[in-house]
DNA sequence: TCTGTTGGTTTCTTAAATATACCTAGTGCT
DNA sequence: AGCACTAGGTATATTTAAGAAACCAACAGA
């Protein structure tokens, strides 16, 4: 009764509770990483302008995410000594290998927005 | 101070908090639901199949993200009156198109996780 | 001195996730 | 008849995370 896995490619399987990759799904599986990852993929982004940007993100809730991001090496932080200080989030190398999948995933929403609203409607019509 | 959208061919914008694309964005950037989605792109799967593939997905959990997942449209539900009743979820089409993302996102994982790993090995070095 | 900036952290409240137990309806075993 | 077992869920209780708001340091300018 074994689920064979789509690939064998590689050692790790999502399917797997305790798989490491479980951990990075959860990371990338987040609304607020995945904002941030597609609004980084255009340069370098501050602090601040991250959180005006991203409309509706706490200042809490972006640092946490940051740091998050930051220590499974998709972004990297850098400070500069200016007055007041300069931060400078950016992507990495790895993080750039998103790109294409998160910015799918990000626009899908926004391409298939109006299907999405009709299923809704059907449903919630249906279900009294 | 606007920041320009990247492409301004869709009506909406997930950047924006109030933008319905955010309710869609919110449903995908979840663990569970890219799994689910991500499993049923081989076929329709039952309940307890689900349940027994998806490995540490609660039944309560699978049941809720399941009815979300199909008021939004992207699977279906069909109950045979068998006995037991046997209960089939599959992708409809506004699903299907999610395949290749959904996939992407899920095996990118499993293709980067030795990257992660070490990247999270370095930063916690560094932050004693 | 009072205000404003950047980049955060702390605290408190509220919402969601998880684990556990339970339910319904039917089949087969003894 | 009584008990166990299946599929597909719900209900309840506990743990966790998200969100809102305030606070903080280090300066600059008025």
């Amino acid at each position: 009764m074994k689920t064979t896995s789509k690939t064998l490619e590689y050692p790790y399987d999502v399917y797997e509770s305790k798989c490491p990759t479980r951990l990075v799904l959860d990371r990338l599986a987040d609304k607020w990483a995945l904002l941030i990852l597609d609004r980084l993929q255009l340069g370098p982004v501050r602090f601040n302008q991250l959180k005006r940007d991203i409309k509706g993100i706490s200042q809490k809730v972006l640092s946490q995410t940051l740091k998050k991001l930051e220590r499974d090496g998709l972004l990297s932080r850098e400070a500069f000594p200016t007055v007041p200080v300069t931060v400078e989030y950016s992507l990495t190398n790895l993080g750039s290998t998103l790109n294409e999948t998160v910015a799918a995933l990000a626009h899908w929403a926004e391409e298939n927005m109006d299907a999405v609203l009709v299923a809704q409607g059907e449903y919630d019509n249906l279900n009294t």
